[in-house]
DNA sequence: ATTTAACCGAGACGGTACGTCCCGTCTTTAC
DNA sequence: GTAAAGACGGGACGTACCGTCTCGGTTAAAT
């Protein structure tokens, strides 16, 4: 039973060029410079608006985490293939702004907001989820799969992150082989 | 040559009650709370005295650094002993607000001040140094011993400050032994 | 000749609707508080309604002013009577909020909107056009009578609006006496 | 005992300027003009200054009305003659900005902010307060002499607040003849 | 004991951003 | 055509810090 009025939500413009213009701004200049009035200023859409759509910060990420270039989906052969491109594609993505940049501000955000820890918690996730799932079919255990998956992929964050070096794609590349020396293959 | 008048700098009392603040202050609530304000109607020392004496944000952290509490050193026995003890120290010293919590601030520091980044970076190695020291008579060469200790340490540290959850300390206990299996042991 | 459609203005619920929670508004907030946001959340009625039909706040105050209670009118006896009877009503009017809260809220309005200052003293001349009535077939000349009506009146009007005070009828009774004393009667 | 510290309060500069310009917008634009932004753009003294030193409306009509040119006073001699000239005084200063303005201000603000009607009550009664003192020596009550007063100054001030229009000055001249022959004179 | 340089506190001041509120206009939809 | 719902830009509000500064009083060394 539609009501009557205009629909509410940002009109279709408003919400892209403020987004874009988000991520545009999150990567370029780090979590602290993604305030309203930097939106205003970036955008020329009114302070009044970007506060009526996204009343805080957190509102802001959720939207942005949607618009944030999905991970490119590799559909998989066999297990070693498949994890050392996973370990290019993410050494990668940490290298190129988009998804460093977004994790080191979803990190600062939820220092801030623990509304946002959840947030950066999915973010995270879905960054270790293709290791996860290349190993699908291997070890015996969950368990097992899990400690794989982080020990080649944690120290990638760890050095993107932390260390604020490149992530040292080399070891990891090791890594993977080490494992799958351990592990049952299909 | 000693000129006359009183020695600069801060006298000691104010030293003191402003940095244990100021770690206080950073610990519960974070890197952006760390500011000449807070500090004045927490400690009672006047803005301006704290101006004088840490005119930046950086100045502050760099103090601080030095007077958070030091890892409690382990002298080392054999190899495997080590590892295991350093492995429970650093899950109990990340569950703790005192490693933890300036890890988390100085990573939301380090996003908005490209300075404090090198405080970071040498924050965390030092947190890794203890598996480096413990490894040190192990492995062939440099790059394995690094990669070992990686694999050890930097699930935990992912762990605790990007999944927001304790470290998981059996798995760090799990990865010890199959790293120690690859590496011929002095 | 009848043009086709619904009929202009506002249908006769909104516009009672909407008067009567001005006048309440207006009486007790003041004059500030009248406005289409306000008018919105006490009546339900829409802003834009609002907007359509009183698009200054010197319409909807033109409007008001008419919807208010008339004063209740006195067919004369004879002069003293009358006029004494005016101090009682005049009194009675300013003292209860209708009358002393709208004059309040005129000359507050009309120090922000030069147009509303004809409003005000049109209401003030309406408020004292009792005391000319009544003072009609005494004295000889025009100024003579205005003179009478207004040291009647002025001082109950300074009274209740520019000393916040009760206005004081006795005072207006003995002035009622000693106004008569000079003026021949009919 | 002088604490240390510059001394509180605004310097004497930020302060002439921010009342002289305030007292300006005052006159020139009437009460709703008085804000701070208004001052701000008007003096160059920033917002935030002038909120420190005035919070409220009220802080600068209270600090504004002690800089208001005090009236010019008449040191008298007869009854009489003291009244008249105090018509003419009262006349000029109604008509000239400065006081017909500053009145007209005041009833404004009291009618948001109770505590300016306070003020409101004081300034009217400064006007009439010559009136008062002109008459000190006359009458045998202070009814009487209050009586009187008002008969004179009220319509004076109902014209020219309420009705807008130049204050009716023979009237004036009449009424304090005929108010003389009711009372004895000293 | 003086000198002398620095500390320290209280607060003014300009500036920037914040988040909120309301304004007046407009667009979209339903009746 | 009325009405409702709501987007949108604009402006002011009052608050909070920031970083700098100007005052005044205090303290601790070196002479």
């Amino acid at each position: 039973m539609p009501r009557p009025g205009r629909p509410a939500g940002p009109a279709p413009d408003t919400s892209t060029v403020v987004l874009t213009a988000a991520l545009e701004l999150l990567l370029t200049e780090g979590a602290a410079a993604l305030t309203p009035q930097r939106l205003h200023t970036a955008t020329g859409v009114s302070r009044t608006t970007i506060y009526r759509h996204w009343p805080t910060p957190h509102a802001l990420l959720c939207d942005l985490i949607e618009v944030a270039p999905a991970r490119t989906h590799v559909p998989s052969g066999d297990v070693r293939r498949d994890l050392h491109s996973e370990v290019d594609l993410l050494c990668d993505r940490l290298r190129d702004k988009p998804v460093g940049g977004f994790l080191q501000a979803l990190v600062a955000a939820a220092s801030v907001d623990p509304d946002t820890a959840e947030l950066r918690r999915r973010y995270v996730e879905d960054l270790l989820a293709p290791f996860h799932a290349a190993l699908a079919h291997t070890a015996p255990d969950e368990a097992a799969r899990t400690d794989a998956a982080m020990s080649i992929a944690a120290p990638l964050l760890v050095d993107a992150l932390l260390l604020g070096r490149p992530a040292h794609r080399d070891r990891a590349h090791r890594t993977v082989d080490e494992v799958l020396e351990r592990v049952p293959r299909t």
